[in-house]
DNA sequence: GCAGATCTACTCGGATAGGTGGTGTCCGAGTGCCTTGGG
DNA sequence: CCCAAGGCACTCGGACACCACCTATCCGAGTAGATCTGC
């Protein structure tokens, strides 16, 4: 179980992006080049957040990404699901009704006990992240760090 | 962010295990059969648990795996981070100090606050799997169930 | 009938190929800004 | 001086190779049991 590299990179992003203030834009190669990234993989993340409707994509000159709501209706949750999918990590194949333990139909009505207890586990981290904001990143750290954020990612 | 097919082997294999009488054993080549599985992956699988201590296996004729502790000791997590192996799923690679942005070594003192909440939820992942022993999962059976695995998967 | 050695068949254990998804890269379509010319 | 049209440079968006990990498989080492022989 691993989530992909590119995780690290839109969650500092979005945390950065969440800095600048509102109507300011920054593009995949300032971000790329603040974090020291491949800026055309970056730009492929990215975009993938903004098919998710977490951030706002402009083009053309002076444009780039932005925050597409607030900070604090930003979660984690969303944000990592928009990069790695919204898959579970446990798919129940139904071995319970395959070789010669199978069980009969009507003894699967309800849904595995194994299968259960994995959505359960999954439920719990999903419930993590989504409990956590942009904005509550933001509470975190220093309270001059933006000012410094913005100075050298637009710079 | 994705557990291998296997993990859903090894539980339902770790569960049949523990419907077993004391002092019997079951080869792979009859949990494959029961559950209709490529033998010899399976094995392999069965092997990481036997690694891990969750399974004591026996060599000869009459041999084959058990459970290395009662029901009750062992938890979903054991087993799952048996097959999967107990890296983190998140893995921070500190770009924070990397690139233009990159933030100065005394201010990294502390883990970065995305890596802090990251881990906070696969440790409410990880407490999840760990409160759900075999015992419990075999409370959830009919009590009929392990005669019948028993016969089925022995006879 | 019994004990010992042998022999066999069955088990696990590790080393060896192939397929799928993430990683990294490229080039094309579209748009806002700037320049430039005219009124 | 103001305005409008054109050109341009910059942006995102999607399509194309590469590599690592999981999937799948094989054969060899070791052992418990059964067999056979001799006493």
């Amino acid at each position: 179980m691993k989530l992909p590299t590119s995780t690290e990179w839109v969650l500092h992003c979005a945390a950065s992006l969440a800095q600048l203030q509102s109507g300011d834009t920054a593009s995949a190669a300032q971000l790329a080049a603040y974090y020291d990234l491949p800026a055309p993989y970056l730009a492929k993340q990215l975009q993938a957040l903004t098919k998710a409707g977490v951030l706002a994509a402009s083009t053309g000159p002076r444009g780039g990404f932005r925050l597409a709501r607030p900070a604090a209706e930003i979660t984690l949750l969303q944000i990592v699901e928009a990069v790695d999918g919204p898959a579970r990590p446990y798919e129940c194949r139904e071995i319970r009704q395959q070789g010669r333990g199978a069980l009969p139909r009507e003894d699967c009505q309800d849904t595995c006990v194994l299968a259960r207890k994995m959505a359960d586990a999954h439920d719990a981290w999903r419930r993590s992240l989504a409990g956590v904001s942009l904005a509550d990143i933001l509470d975190e750290i220093p309270a001059d760090a933006p000012a410094r954020t913005r100075r050298i990612l637009m710079g």
